[in-house]
DNA sequence: ATTTTTAATGGACGATCGTTCATTGTCAAT
DNA sequence: ATTGACAATGAACGATCGTCCATTAAAAAT
């Protein structure tokens, strides 16, 4: 037993029920701090909120996240790596056919587990004050830009090998920005939104930008191919 | 002289110069007010911040608006006033081509006079704040739908006698949403935030979106009867 | 000239804010 | 069984919050 002693101890507790209960609880106050934020906004968002929804302890508050300005902070960065990982998961088995996967970039953004009332108040909130927290800025842009080069290169191979790349540019901003406008809508009736139309609303405007880039490349006659 | 006791005295002592002096104070509280929100975010907007950006005195936030909440509810108020009426100032005098309104409409929501990092910051901070402060969601709700009979009027129009409604709809939530869209780019990227290039890209959008209804209200042959 | 009315001031109030820390509870190692 | 390490607690702190109100200043009415 005493050979034991040689060991560094090795600082590897990772994996005991200690651990575990400790990353429970952090979670819990970061979903806590969410609900807090959607339903009092920013500014009533107060550490005693956070504890009475939270259920735990006043001082754990300060003891899994130093102050409450870094608390905010983590959650924007909690929520914007899950909010990557869903969307990376969601389309990570769809084809390559362009129309198709454009379709489902989109599906997926108004999917339930990625738009949901609460968590878009949380982004709105956030991203209101992303000057005042200058350190979340990065996490509360646009949802990031990965998304842009995704429905840059579909617009492109949809619209034929000529299409032109301004045209392009031109119609993933459309899009992103639609989506994001989207956002706002549901953020503000978050009764009367209607996920399936906002969908088709999408769709439909990809459909209609495919065509614009088509006529911006010039001409019709070899802008349809493979239709 | 005596005879004046007989009048009333009628309360009508607007437009004297105490008057004037009261509102300019009112609308330097509202000005200030905005200034903080912008700099601080909703949450760290405070009375004694107003004060010092305002250089007025303490007592008088509550002289002229009774509360900090209420305070916050005029400033919507405000902003959603001077919105609707600069809008509808600077698209009174467009002819009633309906493709040169629609440019005009868009043109106009990037006006400096409409759209500058400022404003939209405290327009984004009240909008994230609505469901906890009920008061304020009608003047912020995406800048009044007076704006979506006028884009939709625009479309029918432009997509001629036939046009799908249900497109046209469809077209118009589309361009409505991508200012918003915008919008929210401008405030996170005051910097890089190209006016000309939003503008141009909003136009591109909505040349095709015209022709997505073209093509939804089906056929193309009468759709071109007049380009 | 005097009174009345109202705008404006800013010090002071209690409440609540975010934070700290001495203490307690709970496992793992000995 | 005892010890050492650390998670967890919540009472208490000073700071700041929004608000109130006794007081002063200034204009209007007499």
């Amino acid at each position: 037993m005493a050979a034991d002693r040689t060991k560094p101890v090795s600082r590897a507790n990772v994996g005991t029920k200690r651990v575990v209960d400790k990353s429970a609880h952090r979670l819990a106050l970061l979903d806590a701090t969410a609900c807090v934020i959607a339903q009092h906004g920013i500014s009533g968002t107060t550490i005693s909120r956070i504890q009475e929804a939270s259920g735990l302890s006043r001082g754990l508050i300060h003891l899994h996240f130093q102050s409450k300005d870094n608390l905010i902070a983590e959650l924007a960065r909690h929520l914007d790596a899950e909010y990557q990982s869903s969307r990376k998961l969601a389309i990570a088995d769809v084809g390559t056919d362009p129309k198709a996967r454009l379709r489902e970039i989109i599906r997926v953004e108004f999917s339930t587990r990625i738009l949901n009332p609460g968590t878009n108040a949380v982004w709105m909130a956030l991203r209101s004050e992303c000057h005042a927290r200058r350190e979340i800025l990065r996490d509360v842009d646009t949802r990031d830009w990965s998304i842009y080069r995704e429905i840059f290169s579909c617009f492109s191979a949809m619209s034929g090998p000529a299409s032109d790349p301004v045209a392009c540019r031109r119609a993933t901003l459309a899009l992103m920005t639609m989506l994001e406008g989207l956002f706002t809508d549901l953020h503000l009736h978050p009764d009367n939104f209607n996920r399936d139309e906002a969908v088709k609303v999408c769709l439909f405007a990809a459909d209609a930008l495919e065509l614009g880039i088509r006529q911006a490349s010039g001409g019709w006659k070899e802008a349809q191919p493979e239709d």
